[in-house]
RNA sequence: GCCGAUGUAGCUCAGCUGGUAGAGCAAUGCUUUCGUAAAGCAUAGGUCGCGGGUUCGAGUCCCACCAUCGGCUCCA
């Protein structure tokens, strides 16, 4: 006799067990004919053809694009119909893992054969006509021998169904796309979508390699990643803001802009050019401002280090693969991936007393990490770079008042460049399996971090087992203009590193012993290399106009204003503005395309009638004529919009 | 590091089954001094990522390497 609470609070009885179809149609026909499964008190989504044979909370799930229950349940049967497809094109196929993820789903196979971007026409032709079709999808439960049995001769699927076994489930289920016995069918434990009919819009989008449980030294397999919506509308929309994303790409706009370079022989580390290198310095500037504010002090450490000082800190033994290593006179050094060694040595510098605590220390640390050739990635993964990082030395007692004063600096610096509390998520990772310290310490540490979080007014989700093994740290991501999420902040609890093993970083407390420090490692922006692509990305290379390196052009219409331009520009230089002039003899147009193409942000135009007012014509980067403003009131608006850091209209949110 | 793809002028790209390397933009020179997204003409510019090999002959075919891109892995 199940009880089935509707959304809306109606109660459904039945006499016996029903499937969600079944519920469906009790409802209306319409959402009968809609639905594709269901959710069972907000966590399980079913089959629509399942028996529902107990009290619960339903949600008739339909295809629509908005909703993240339908988009799973699309792309993971999509996943079922290109794994059906590849085994079809490619003979001996055999199947690994394919499930949904961010933006679509990807299957795990091993191919006879490689696959390539070529082959994707064949697989698509071969999708569509699964799709056309319409075949069910049908499950099968079988008992866990009979289970293992079928799937005997399958190296990877075998090693699923002993996964799912272990993991306490007591039956293997099967989903056949058709008919049993007859049709293509795939050990997994659902759910999935009624029938294939409805994967219409389903595309392959690239290929990858992957390895078996993602381990480096497993069998080598090849991904296939897809995607399906609910409908050609939300398809569509998709492959827009893959487009957009590629037209905001920061190594293009990089090139385009002149802002840096990387060279072909020297890979992972960054030439940056006048215009970039600009953007850059505003960066740090503003950090260093911002730190100033919130109580650091900001000191400079050595690139090169001694092997003794990174045996120390364990990095010699832990990090090692990841430094550039060097030596001199018989003797090993390595170029400094981390600062926090170097702090822990000024710190160590005469006595501490208690009321020297926190010591907040921060660094424009110019690193180097030996990271993978693969890993390289524009100036958002590179082997050189510059982080805001700051180390704040303190004693237990003041770490939840610090993570909470970070919350609230980076929650400040964040909005600054866009990025509302709307915009920022905040994960809280929590002790891994292998750590150190008591499980009364990570209790209390985990919830010290978590709370100070909510004190900022931001909200958290926990990531368990994420965690560093000495600590428990949090990691902030910023939500950018096309809706891609990027991680920069952290701050993390390090009892480790100042303890008695390593750097023995101690204080004299009120009743005169000497305490060990606890250290919490932070960044605001992460590296500047990153955030600045990240920055290039999110505002399309339209910088605000504070950071941005040419902030004004003036272009005379003709030489006869030539000298009045140059007195505008070197006024806008005196107030300290990045302000050029355009002496080309070009028409007046050419240089507007010209200006707006650079991506300046404003643009003022000089002619006759200009100088004989004292004044200019001043338009901006998106187009908007501004008028005609005297060149004081000129000057004065510019200051002011610097000062306020004002942020393009689109690019403000909320909070 | 692993899998797949890519690499031709400063940039964006064309170059078929092997036969002396091409366009647009940019650059340079001359002319034009122009009222809000491209003035005209001319000139110059390449060891086709690097190294081998096959061939009478290689941008094109083969092998190895480097870099980049999409992922994987890594991110004490």
């Amino acid at each position: 006799m199940p009880r089935i609470t509707l959304p809306d609070g109606k109660v459904l009885e039945f006499p016996q067990a029903v499937t969600g179809k079944q519920v469906a149609e009790t409802i209306g026909p319409g959402l009968a004919k809609k639905a594709i499964g269901v959710k069972l008190d907000g966590t399980e989504i079913r089959d629509l053809a399942r028996p529902i044979d107990r009290d619960c909370t339903i949600k008739i799930i339909t295809a629509k694009d908005d909703d993240p229950d339908a988009l799973y349940l699309l792309r993971h049967s999509a996943a079922h119909v290109l794994a059906e497809a590849v085994c079809a094109v490619f003979p001996g196929t055999q199947l690994a893992y394919g499930p949904p993820v961010d933006d679509g789903f990807f299957y795990d196979l091993k191919t006879p054969r490689p696959v390539t971007e070529g082959d994707f026409a064949t697989i698509e032709a071969k999708m569509q006509e699964i799709v056309g079709q319409n075949r069910p999808f049908t499950r099968c439960e079988l008992s866990a021998a009979d289970g293992l049995a079928r799937t005997a001769n399958d190296k990877y699927k075998n090693d699923n169904a002993q996964r799912a076994l272990a993991k306490g489930d007591d039956k293997l289920s099967f989903y056949v796309s058709g008919e049993p016995g007859r049709d293509w069918e795939d050990l997994c434990a659902g759910p999935h979508v009624p029938s294939t009919g409805w994967l219409k819009a389903s595309k392959v989008m690239s290929v990858a390699g992957a390895y078996w449980h993602g381990d480096q030294t497993s069998d080598q397999l090849t991904r296939i990643y897809g995607t399906c919506f609910a409908d050609e509308k939300g398809l569509k929309q998709h492959l827009h803001r893959l487009e957009e994303a590629k037209r905001r790409n920061h190594r293009k706009l990089g090139k385009e802009m002149s802002l840096f370079h990387i060279e072909e022989d020297n890979p992972g580390q960054v030439f940056w050019h006048p215009n970039g290198w600009s953007i850059y310095v505003t960066l740090m500037e503003y950090m260093r401002q911002k730190q100033r504010k919130y109580g650091y002090v900001e000191v400079h450490t050595p690139s090169v280090m001694a092997r003794s000082l990174w045996e120390r800190s364990g990095h010699w033994e832990k990090y090692r693969e990841n430094m550039f290593t060097t030596e001199s006179e018989k003797r090993d050094f390595a170029i400094k991936p981390m600062n926090c060694p170097g702090h822990l040595l000024i710190f160590k510098q005469g006595l501490k007393s208690y009321r020297d605590l926190p010591l907040r220390i921060a660094e424009f640390g110019s690193c180097c990490r030996n990271e993978a050739s693969g890993a390289l990635h524009g100036i958002m993964r590179v082997r050189g770079f510059v982080q805001d990082d700051g180390h704040i030395l303190c004693t237990d007692e003041q770490v939840g008042q610090e993570v909470a004063t970070f919350c609230r600096m980076l929650t400040e610096v964040y909005a600054d460049f866009g990025f509302g509390i709307d915009r920022i998520t905040v994960k809280l990772a929590t002790r891994p399996a292998q750590r150190i310290g008591d499980d009364a310490t990570w209790d209390h540490t985990e919830k010290t971090l978590g709370d100070a979080v909510t004190a900022a007014g931001l909200k958290f989700v926990v990531s368990p087992g994420e965690g560093a093994f000495y600590g428990p740290k949090l990691e902030f991501t910023l939500v950018d203009a096309i809706g891609r999420g990027w991680q920069c902040g952290t701050i993390q609890l390090d009892p480790n590193l100042p303890g008695k093993d390593r750097f023995d970083a101690t204080y004299v407390a009120e009743d005169g012993s000497r305490k060990n420090c606890v250290m919490l490692h932070r960044a605001t922006l992460g590296s500047l290399e990153r955030f600045l692509g990240i920055l290039i990305e999110h505002f399309e290379g339209k910088f605000p106009l504070w950071l941005a390196p040419e902030q004004v052009r003036v272009i005379p219409i003709s030489d006869a204003q030539l000298p009045f331009a140059k007195g505008v520009q070197q006024r806008l230089v005196d107030a300290g503005m990045r302000a050029t002039i355009d002496e080309q003899p070009n028409s007046l147009g050419a240089k507007v395309r010209d200006a707006r193409l650079a991506r300046v942000n404003y643009f003022a135009v000089v002619g006759q009638k200009e100088v004989d007012e004292g004044a200019v014509a001043l338009q901006n980067q998106a187009g908007d004529k501004l008028g005609t403003l005297a060149v004081d009131a000129f000057v004065a608006r510019m200051l002011e919009e610097v000062a306020q850091k004002r942020l393009p209209a689109a690019m403000t949110t909320g909070a």
